[in-house]
DNA sequence: CATTTTATCCAAAACGTTTTGGAATTTTAC
DNA sequence: GTAAAATTCCAAAACGTTTTGGATAAAATG
């Protein structure tokens, strides 16, 4: 099976390989009858065109980049697949790649595989996700000049280009509903404190909690990792003092996963002695036992759209909005409503 | 920031592009005190090679794809996850790239994805999942002796290199444990009935029956498409006849958490009036409400090794083994045994 | 000392595209 | 009927590497 070029389309139409090359790219300089032959028989004898080559000349790659950031070996939060997912599917509808890898946040990998694809040329723009307070990611990427889109802002005075998920309004909704229910210990877990979506959901928390006129408690906080381990541990920890809380709001799915697990241990029924909610709203969570309420994030919708951003970007396009808002839809389900 | 190329590299060290190519490249033709000049300019510098020049030029890729097998937009399954951290882990430590993008199964678009990376030799290689039982990839990938390993084996008379899971044997296990509880009607949730994953798993099932001296009841299996909300379906359905199973084992731990979501909407304890098994073993699991009996699969490791099989088919050297075979481990939870 | 071997280096070709800057032909305008 | 404009095509350069096939100088051999 051997690769078909340019060249042996040229010689079978009799036209040169600036012809063919550009009766395929559209070009208005060749006759409509030649394109229609040039075509088809570039259809016919499977030619696709060398995509190095082209990567080179154009010094483009057609590509672009995302690095899972996540330092356990198999992690498994589903929210990362439909993230991905969503990238793929809208990168692929616009003949582009994704390039995928993980690395530990902040890690010196991390570091080495952030200019490998850039210096390179592997990649012509980057998703980033899961930022960092401070974050040397974001001051590269302005540094170089790199096209990228996030999901987070950081607290560095570069302009920002993303989308980003309105926790502040999602959390009073919650909070609210929470209340309205007549609970007044409401703890929280957390994650890494330097993560952007750490701070915005504490300081959104800590806000629906003032707008419920409610003190805040220190000792009805604490911090996991975003893993169903970790929130079960975390829960463990709050269910064991003399004044447990009665209601748990965590910084995702997966935590309060971990942390309905860690009620069940302690003989509490999930959604009559204790309320536990989530955030992300990854597709198990109307499964769950009992089913969890959470804060919905259009997650694959987001991945779809930051594509979008991106690629107009690296088209030079103008985009119509730099900084997109969207609202979590607040689910309302028995683990808070037994 | 302006791209630095080895012509620049050239001109600082006043060597030849030749000479800096091949000191960077470990030639032994080339003096030990010149290679440490040009190594360490080129690294003061941070020359990185064009990506692009160097595979043209190669004509390999240094990159290999993977196509998520998945029709539903915004699939979620945790087995995709850790699978893809499992190949991105083990490619990127040895300086290749992975390439990801989903299609569903057998489609068109399917096609097309397949077609334009091999065509375009966008990869050196591929990784192929959830095969199935007449697959046209494998025969393409055969076809044009494109080096691919797969977790599955087609029915095509095809020489399979990957690794395979043992289920026979672990289903035994599972039906053994299930009939040692007492339970005569154990019913099966599956999957597309031309996935080879269903064929060999309803084919254990069967088996593990007969070695318990059960019949086979067809009233008792059911088909579901291996998500929770396919296996809440397909359990609401299989609990609503007269005479209802006593224990249900799932084709995967998507479909068994939303069975144990089933059966709990029936009022039926799991671990207690119900036994419910799955198989994957997701790291979520251990954290579902009861905790889920499964048949665990080390994915992130069998990605990590089938990666590291076909590195060394591209390279052209010979495998040791062409056919791993890997025991699932039966983790026995609450969900049968409460 | 002449010849062969070894150790270093390099010029030029090649990989398969896209793009530039015309050239040749045909059509339109006057 | 001639000049200008439009249409259609193409040769050659360029993208940044790696590799081939020597060239040169130094060392070893007789």
């Amino acid at each position: 099976m051997k690769k078909i070029t340019i060249r042996d389309v040229a010689r079978k139409t009799g036209l040169s390989i600036t012809t063919v090359s550009r009766a395929l790219d559209g070009y208005d300089d060749v006759a409509e009858e030649t394109r229609a032959t040039v075509v088809s028989t570039a259809q016919k004898m499977g030619y696709i065109p060398n995509r190095a080559a082209r990567q080179l000349r154009r010094q483009q790659a057609e590509t672009i980049g995302y690095i899972i950031p996540v330092h356990t070996v198999g992690f498994a939060d589903p929210f990362f697949s439909e993230f991905i997912a969503g990238l793929g599917d809208e990168i692929s509808s616009q003949n582009y790649d994704l390039l995928v890898t993980s690395a530990p946040p902040a890690s010196e990998e991390e570091r080495t595989q952030y200019t490998r694809w850039i210096q390179s040329g592997k990649v012509d723009g980057i998703i980033v996700n899961r930022v960092r307070l401070q974050d040397w990611r974001l001051q590269y990427l302005a540094r170089t000049k790199t096209p990228h889109v996030s999901m987070e802002r950081s607290l560095d005075p570069i302009n920002f280009i993303g989308i980003e998920t309105d926790v502040t309004s999602g959390m009073l909704e919650l909070i609210t509903h929470l209340t309205n229910a007549g609970h007044k210990r409401i703890a929280y877990i957390g994650g890494d404190s330097q993560l952007k979506i750490e701070q915005d959901r504490f300081q959104a928390y800590l806000a629906g909690l003032s707008a419920a006129h409610l003190s805040f408690r220190p000792e009805m906080t604490t911090q996991a990792d975003l893993t169903s381990e970790g929130g079960y541990q975390s829960a463990i920890r709050l269910l064991s003092q003399s004044k447990p809380p009665t209601a748990i709001v965590c910084i995702n799915d997966l935590t309060a996963i971990g942390a309905m697990h860690a009620c069940h241990d302690h003989h509490l029924k999930v959604g009559h002695d204790i309320a536990v909610a989530g955030f992300d709203g990854i597709a198990d969570t109307a499964h769950t036992q009992p089913p969890l309420t959470t804060l919905d994030q259009p997650v694959y919708d987001i991945a779809r759209q930051l594509v979008r951003m991106l690629l107009s970007m690296i088209h030079n396009e103008t985009l119509s909005e730099k900084q997109v808002m969207v609202k979590p839809n607040l689910l309302i389900r028995a683990s808070t409503n037994g």
